[in-house]
DNA sequence: CTGTGGTAAGAAATCGTTTGCTCGCGAGGT
DNA sequence: ACCTCGCGAGCAAACGATTTCTTACCACAG
């Protein structure tokens, strides 16, 4: 059986009350007890059962991630790792939780971290839908990662998706390209809104009109992509561009292209969203819009962190910076007079983000 | 304040023990009680506090998962992610921890599992140094996943590295390729030293002699394996062919190959290991030996349960297949009258490997 | 009519910590 | 010399569930 604080106690000839004194270097204690107890528990062994701990403390030094598909490339991923590093280095461990995009299976999520006395939950939430009351009634600190709430006051910390978006298309116009398409994902995450927002925008900005035939919403995945590629080569005008939400999407997208032996980018320029690190590698290197994704984890725990220290200032939103790498699938439009053909890394370093944060109110 | 044991007992006018057993269902209670006290609950929408219950009970209804990196590739993504599914199915929670390679960080993981009480640990050990006795002497059931420890006693669930590589390397045989050179990972890890054994054995099972300057240990990660081939790229007789260990590392090649102007296969051949769904896309697509990694997790945790609910036979060790994906960039070797030219399946589907599993002993 | 056996529900102990309260002791002030 | 104050350490009460033990009640048999 594992030792515990009465076994500490006993071995040390003081009460457990002392030996949880001394262990938590709460109040004054002669040193000499103090040291003959941590003698003890060296001796011992002694782990304080975190479990009992948490039980009489009403809070337990853990933190739940809820995301919503831990499948989504390499985005999900390093993010996961953001949160896990800046957890781990204050000493919260953390459930992972993966709701799959299902409200049913987050609120079951959300009720178990209710249910364990977290100290706080980092969430992408899967929909407008999802509930937070739980966990607000239960005084668990919430903080939104990648996908915001609106109407929801939380903390939030987003990538730049209007701007990212914005720029991509817009390096896309100055390339000379005109019809240009979007695929993005569904549009109950926010992020898809706000990158099909922002390529609106950017067309808008240049004066070229919207066409909705050029916007197809699939589903963040492989399979989502490749058909509405599809669907897009097969119209009768069909785009000479397109910039697509996420990469799993550009994948399929990149498949349907080369189905359809169309060349990139002189028959049709693409951009994704999310970096990967074989983008350069691809056979016509991919210009995506990347995310700093690790830095939107940690900077989710941050600010979870610093509410739970005692911070009770009005709610922020952290905006991440995406940035826009330019390779040879978006380059300028063959016969084409448009703007400053940019550099073309056809095989770039492999990067991977560093971190960086910059913060609005 | 959340509702406890006690406010339903009050509401419905029996003692919290007659809760408690309504409410897992344990003894005899009167059926018009019972509907009281379920009734009561519903509306207190009472959910019981798993803190409590797991220091009565002495366990916890939650797994961790301690990995090596989260971050090697989606290969760990896709394996979480098994691991989350099978956990979820049969109600399990699960901690994920990020050991990072590191023994001392590990060593805090598998503390914290003993101080949570957690039932069971998925872990990817670092190294022949982890010590799993901390969880065997607090009784917790612990399954090895992705690699192995010889000499110890617990489940085991990996991918047929061996063969797999076994099979890549002849392939390349096949293909006409005689100086075929190994980037593999850290020695301590069994699945680089594997791979290793695997490709020395299928030389040796050709006739051909090993060369060690022709085998590079890097770190799995994209910086090594861009040396690692540089490198081997600046010998006086370098390598018609290349087997290397891990796809990020193969990423830091394929970089290295691109830098050096060297054509894919003609000049140098490339099989790389874990699946990557960008593979068929790749300039040259990429020949790759995949591992099921969402099975590898899926499995680990089905081992796990098994011990959990009392099945306490010997030790096991689940092999599941790898698959060699054949495609471009491991061509027949130019001028060569070498095997049957296999069909290159230049952009063959973007495929997410099935569930399956193959058991030894 | 009384004793016995079975059953269903309540009282209370328990899990391992933390912490408010109490107590004792020594020092310092009147 | 006595009272008070302060401080250090122990006692015991939580925390919220489960479960053993006990009790009360009813039915049935002797």
């Amino acid at each position: 059986m594992a030792t515990t604080i009465f076994d500490v106690a006993r071995k040390s000839g003081v009460s457990t009350a002392t030996v949880s004194r001394v262990l938590n270097g709460n109040k004054q204690v002669d040193p000499e007890l103090a040291a003959k107890v941590v003698e003890a528990a060296r001796e011992l062994n002694y782990r304080p059962n975190r479990v009992a701990r948490s039980l009489r403390l009403r809070h337990n030094r853990v933190l739940a991630l809820v995301i919503s598909d831990v499948r989504t490339g390499p985005f999900f991923a390093d993010m996961v790792r953001g949160v896990e590093d800046g957890a781990h280095e204050a000493g919260y461990p953390m459930f992972l939780c993966n709701a799959d995009e299902d409200l049913e299976k987050e609120a079951g999520y959300l009720q178990l971290a209710v249910a364990e006395n977290v100290a706080g939950v980092i969430l992408t939430p899967s929909g407008p839908g999802t509930d937070l009351r739980p966990l607000l009634d239960a005084g668990i600190q919430v903080v939104l990662a990648d996908r915001k709430m609106p109407g929801h006051q939380a903390d939030t910390v987003v990538g730049d998706n209007l701007t990212g978006a914005i720029e991509a298309v817009s390096h896309l116009i100055a390339n000379g390209y005109r019809r240009i398409a979007c695929i993005t994902g569904p549009l109950a995450a926010t992020t898809s809104a706000d990158r099909l927002l922002g390529y609106r925008t950017a067309l808008q900005q240049a004066g070229i009109t919207l066409d909705d035939s050029l916007v197809r919403v699939a589903d963040f995945r492989e399979a989502g992509g490749q058909q509405a590629m599809q669907e897009l080569l097969r119209q009768k005008r069909p785009p000479e561009a397109v910039f697509i939400a996420n990469n799993r999407m550009a994948a399929g997208a990149l498949q349907a292209i080369e189905e359809a032996k169309k060349t990139i980018p002189d028959e049709i320029a693409v951009i994704g969203f999310d970096e990967i690190y074989w983008a350069p590698l691809l056979r016509t290197a991919l210009t995506t819009v990347s995310q700093p994704a690790y830095d939107l984890g940690y900077e989710s725990v941050r600010l979870l962190l610093n509410r739970l220290n005692g911070y009770s200032g009005s709610v922020r939103t952290v905006v991440l910076p995406t940035q826009l790498n330019i390779r040879a699938s978006s380059g300028p439009k063959s016969g084409s007079a448009a703007g400053p053909g940019p550099v073309t890394e056809a095989g770039g370093p492999l990067r991977r983000p560093a971190r960086s944060a910059r913060k609005r109110s």
